[in-house]
RNA sequence: GGGCAGGUGGCGGAGCGGUCAAUCGCAACAGACUGUAAAUCUGUCGUCCUAGUGGCUACGAAGGUUCGAAUCCUUCCCUGCCCA
């Protein structure tokens, strides 16, 4: 199967330049996407992004992810409303670092004749003076042709306006599509929607400084069914980094999915076939609350970002904490998944005579302030070792904890923390 | 540089001297219903406590007027539009 046709049936294909198909079917192309720097870690939403080089490269292709070092320095008007705040050229070295260590897990550095690259554009935008940068490249792009870019344009219609500095991101971009084109051979870059503007500058600057033609393929912006942002939950991003997202917190946020977004999210986030997806289709249809669906898809992702091991402790700790009455639970059981699901651990002293529930649900970190859990409690939304608390000024004591040693404190139906008492 | 219009809670957007912690919509959270799903309906949605006709913080920033300011005045910062 050639890459345009996987990307297609993926649903990664939602505009494409002119004979991309052809030129991907040709023979093996280098292609580029880019990373922005805005944190030290990539997130779900990045996930699409990375997956797509990875694909790119099984199927034998070259990939090349870019770290905006650079551009990082700039900011991407792309689906931004707001001009951004600017980072500091510390701030966005720490970021390249830290995403540069994110995408080895993905892609393959040594593979024969495909190896995967980074590159960090501050090496050649670092480099370059504005006169040089004015001339061999600012004249190849007329203002009247920047303005007509959605990007751009939506932001002069807007109240907010567009600096100086954003406006010029997209020709800054078209250059690092140039440098690319020069030093590796690569004619090809992906990204998603909110990048065509740019990706079709790049093909352009090379079409007209080399007389070349480079292409570009987009996907679309992953929505939920809902209309929410993708790969937020209630406690923000959903990050890559095991330390900013817990495995478990991860493999809670794909069980969680949409029965309408399942599927697709199947095809665009995992390494299954047409087959097994298909097969899982039919399970949605016929038992939708077994939800075998999103299990496979918690389970894929899981391990593919996190491995074996974190997912068979995520899913050890979701059995525990989901699988029915914490009475069917056993004190070990929840020790054992204690590092791996949300949980803090208090001195046996701070519960005195008894501690108050709504201090204990804002240091268990289920509540953001004590005026959030009272009025949880108020609605029935909160309880602990599955006793409803009613009373949003009642105290919680040793006496009850499970175990003597264990409280679990439950904030709605998707949500349980734990905390351990210490001696 | 000049003129005009603006800057309000996560976002959009009311309010234009007291009754404003601020109408409303979206988002978010909880309850009911369920399948740790969606839709729907209901409730909540700055924060602290000794829980009250309570305290504190907050309507771009800093000052001022007033018994009292998101609302008036001054200066500053930022944005848009028009003129130069």
């Amino acid at each position: 199967m050639d890459v345009f046709e996987e990307f297609e049936w993926r649903g990664m294909v939602s505009e494409k330049t002119e004979g991309a198909r052809e030129a991907l079917a040709a023979g093996p192309v280098t292609a580029y996407i880019g990373f922005d720097p805005t944190a030290a870690s990539l997130h779900v939403g990045s996930l699409l992004t990375v997956m797509g080089l990875a694909r790119l490269q099984r199927l034998g292709h070259t990939p090349i992810a870019i770290v905006g070092g650079g551009t990082g320095m700039i900011g991407d008007p792309s689906g931004k409303s707001q001009e951004r705040n600017l980072l500091s050229a510390g701030q966005v070295d720490a970021n390249v670092l830290g995403i540069r260590a994110q995408l080895e897990r993905f892609l393959d550095f040594s593979a024969a004749p495909n190896a995967a690259r980074i590159v960090n554009n501050a090496d050649w935008l670092g480099a370059i003076d504005v006169l040089s940068f004015l001339r061999d490249v600012g004249k190849h792009f007329t203002v009247n042709y920047m303005l007509q870019k959605d990007s751009v344009s939506r932001r002069i219609e807007s109240e907010d306006g567009i600096s100086y500095t954003e406006f010029s991101y997209l020709i800054l971009q078209s250059y690092d599509f140039l440098q690319l084109f020069d030093r590796f051979n690569c004619t090809f870059q992906m990204g998603g929607s909110d990048q065509w503007g740019n990706i079709t500058a790049g093909t352009e600057l090379i079409r007209k400084v080399r007389g070349k033609k480079a292409h570009g393929l987009v996907w679309p912006l992953l929505k939920t069914s809902s209309g929410t942002k993708f790969g937020k939950t209630e406690a923000g991003t959903v990050w890559l980094d095991p330390e900013r997202t817990s495995p478990f917190s991860f493999y809670q946020f794909w069980l969680n999915t949409d029965d309408r977004d399942v599927i697709s999210h199947l095809k665009l986030f995992t390494w299954l076939d047409r087959e097994t997806i298909a097969a899982i289709e039919h399970t949605v249809i016929a038992k939708p609350e077994a939800r075998e669906a999103q299990r496979t898809l918690a389970r894929e992702v899981t391990k593919m970002v996190h491995g074996a091991d974190a997912l068979a402790r995520a899913e050890r700790g979701s059995a525990v904490l989901f699988g029915g009455p914490l009475a069917e639970a056993s004190v070990e059981d929840v020790l054992m998944v204690f590092a791996d699901v949300p949980a803090v651990t208090l001195p046996r002293a701070a519960f005195g005579a008894g501690i108050a529930a709504t201090e204990l649900a804002v240091t268990a970190g289920v509540a953001a302030s004590k005026g959030e859990a009272a009025r949880l409690i108020k609605q029935g939304g909160l309880s602990v070792n599955d006793r409803k608390l009613t009373d949003e000024r009642g105290l919680i004591t040793l006496g009850e904890a499970f175990g003597g040693q264990l409280f679990v404190i439950r904030k709605g139906r998707r949500q349980t923390h734990v905390v351990r008492i210490a001696d």
